[in-house]
DNA sequence: CTGAATCCTTATGGATACTG
DNA sequence: CAGTATCCATAAGGATTCAG
């Protein structure tokens, strides 16, 4: 047992979620609900194009979402969660409940910054 | 309730966690004995010095946990978690769990790729 | 022992315009 | 509708050296 398999599992782990809009595309798809472009692009009003091309692209090929593209005009395509996907249930539960709850200290912690800077 | 709440959710979460090393060391100091910054360069051998820093102080700032010198030769000082980075403990817990499980899929999919490159 | 300082490379994210 | 293609700015991480 070397000393920094804690360390491959944490880097494991993180790799499938770090990223700035990976945990919600993930959250939103764990609802069960295939989505489409153009409805993920809505659930995240902030995001370009460019970077949400960019995480589905990624989160295909680590097999936590499915792409199907269905041959037809105007173009149509689909995002599902995977069941290996799905097994990262804990994790963006455990961020979604700790980020609920904390947030307003985070608020709080940035507004006092403004007050008293250092 | 506006649309990107779960967003910024998110968002605080995974400020407390991202960044290559923060996930372990928070691991190492959620099992409540304090540590010595040789004793954690110890348990990350892969670490630099100034890494490990950078980390600690970014640790400290967001007060998941404390930094106490004791001022003697040579110098002492030992970081712990603080009841606010306890409840990160879930999420730490979950990342580790979900890491276990997972090492060999990846580790396998990273065989795949030396022998099937795209 | 516990750092700080400097320099460097790469990764990440975004703005904008264009397309089958 | 569902993307690409460019170009750019900043953040993140690392190697190395120096210091109280």
């Amino acid at each position: 047992m070397q000393k920094n398999l804690d360390q491959c599992q944490f880097a494991v782990a993180m790799d499938s979620i770090v990223g700035k809009w990976k945990p919600i595309i993930i959250h939103h798809l764990l609802q069960g609900k295939p989505l489409r472009f153009n409805e993920l692009r809505r659930l995240l009003p902030d995001i370009t194009q460019r970077m949400l091309t960019l995480h589905l692209r990624e989160l295909e090929e680590e097999e936590i979402i499915t792409r199907v593209v269905y041959p037809q005009i105007p173009p149509k395509v689909e995002y599902s969660i995977t069941e290996y996907g799905m097994s990262l249930t804990p994790i963006i539960e455990a961020l979604h409940q700790w980020g609920a709850t904390h947030i307003e200290r985070k608020k709080l912690g940035e507004a006092k910054k403004q007050i008293e800077p250092d």
